[in-house]
DNA sequence: CAAGTCTGTTTCATATAATGGAACAATTGG
DNA sequence: CCAATTGTTCCATTATATGAAACAGACTTG
């Protein structure tokens, strides 16, 4: 369709650049993205002009300073991750443990904001990283309160690991059981060794994030799973209740199809 | 000069979307870029595919999420971080306050990295936080050290404290000051009862990051200004030692802004 | 120390691919 | 409800990105 060929490669080089560990010179990028030398360096130069790429002192490119302007003021725009920095900062304080929040952007589910726990074993999630929707607590969250929104496909459930549901009933029968009773959990589903006690943060009834705990299982245990997800309840009203001011007036009608 | 204008266009985009506080629609950044609305379409086509803008529910752009992984991507990878990173934490673990490292970022001054105290009220600055450049002691070393990085613009200074230098003069003087003796303090003019020492990291004459202590003035007073400015320049030095890299040479004329 | 093989960079003819005016459709607002 | 926006699509035109090949540094290898 539509799409500008060249813009799409010069997003193909900052996304390979920013993936590959270490810096890349021309003739190696071209290889990957089987495009000619001579193309990728001046792709690479109109992008070295404007900061998004960078060069070492070998002429090697790597990703530009740029790129972290623009992603965290992006971050700070987001109401959502704005509302929800002090609960997180709270939760995380008072169980001890990781939270963090994630939301739908683009149809895939990623870490949108986090507070780290204070143990020397703690769950330490990237931000911006997307985390897939059928073995996560925040996964089945997305699935029961916001279905269409994400794009899970017919495809295969992956498994990562011996408890991942690997089913669609399987799944479905998970997904039921959050909307039930408004929380979602991950027994060691993605990661072996970590647990999940995810609940929803609605406006206006859609969902809108996730607010999550997640730690090694015994530590989850001990704390008690119905006691975290009433904590992250709690943390997820107060961040509804600042997100209740939103949009500057909409008249439009909701009757009728 | 060999830039590509349809991939220089984008940035543009990009950039203005970034800048804008509000999600804009096609025909306002059209007006604002001089571009053709089409074009301006199309390009925000190519890059929505890809998450690098997003649309609202009233379709129109605002930054995308993807931005945000690039962005934190790019921050783990940053040299001077991972040059400093070892030395915040000793020098946390030594002083038992919070250590931490900015650096100039697209004109603005952002934290990049730290290594909190041990106490129980200890500064917590949030990786990726932008700080105020005038109201800060990392701030006047960027004002010295940096000059033409910044943009300070003839703006209006912020009082954010009683002691907020709020006049051009007064922030001269400070910069001055940090100039001469290499190192720069904050007491208390940007959040009270936060005072801050901070030392300049340098490579090649050019600042790269500001190495800072934070801590509640009392607790900064009790360790002395002057110790923490000595301690906190011995771990730059051990920085700067692990830069050391030519910067790459440019054999075409540089075109500024 | 020199020849060879890698790099990154520049050139230039060619045709593709982006352009932008204008028509269209879907909104919003009065 | 109509008018004035907005976002989106169409299409001829040519400006623009393309890519093969030549060039020039840097580094290794014999």
């Amino acid at each position: 369709m539509g799409a500008l060929s060249t813009v799409d490669h010069a997003v193909d080089l900052l996304f390979a650049l920013s993936a590959s560990a270490e810096p890349e010179g021309v003739t190696a990028l071209s290889r990957r993205l089987g495009l000619p030398k001579a193309n990728v360096h001046r792709l690479l130069a109109t992008l070295l002009q404007r900061g998004l790429v960078e060069q070492d002192e070998r002429r090697r490119y790597l990703p530009g300073s740029a790129l972290v302007a623009l992603g965290l003021q992006r971050l700070d725009r987001d109401p959502v991750t704005a509302a929800a920095r002090g609960e997180l900062e709270a939760a995380a304080a008072e169980l001890g443990e990781t939270v963090f929040l994630a939301g739908l952007r683009g149809g895939q589910l990623v870490v949108l904001d986090k507070a780290e726990g204070s143990g020397f074993l703690r769950a330490a999630p990237r931000i911006g990283e997307t985390v897939p929707l059928h073995a996560t607590a925040v996964g089945k969250l997305a699935l029961a309160f916001a279905p269409d929104e994400v794009a899970l496909g017919g495809a295969e459930l992956r498994s990562f690991t011996a408890t991942t549901a690997t089913s669609h009933a399987a799944l479905d029968a998970e997904v039921r059981r959050a909307a039930l009773r408004g929380w979602a959990e991950n027994r060691e589903e993605w990661i072996a060794g970590l647990s999940v006690v995810a609940v929803p943060v609605l406006r206006a009834g859609r969902l809108v994030g996730a607010l999550a705990l997640a730690a090694a299982t015994g530590r989850i245990e001990s704390i008690g799973r119905l006691r975290t997800a009433t904590r992250l309840q709690a943390a997820a009203k107060r961040i509804e209740a600042r997100l209740v001011t939103p949009l500057p007036r909409t008249r439009s009608a909701e009757a009728g199809a």
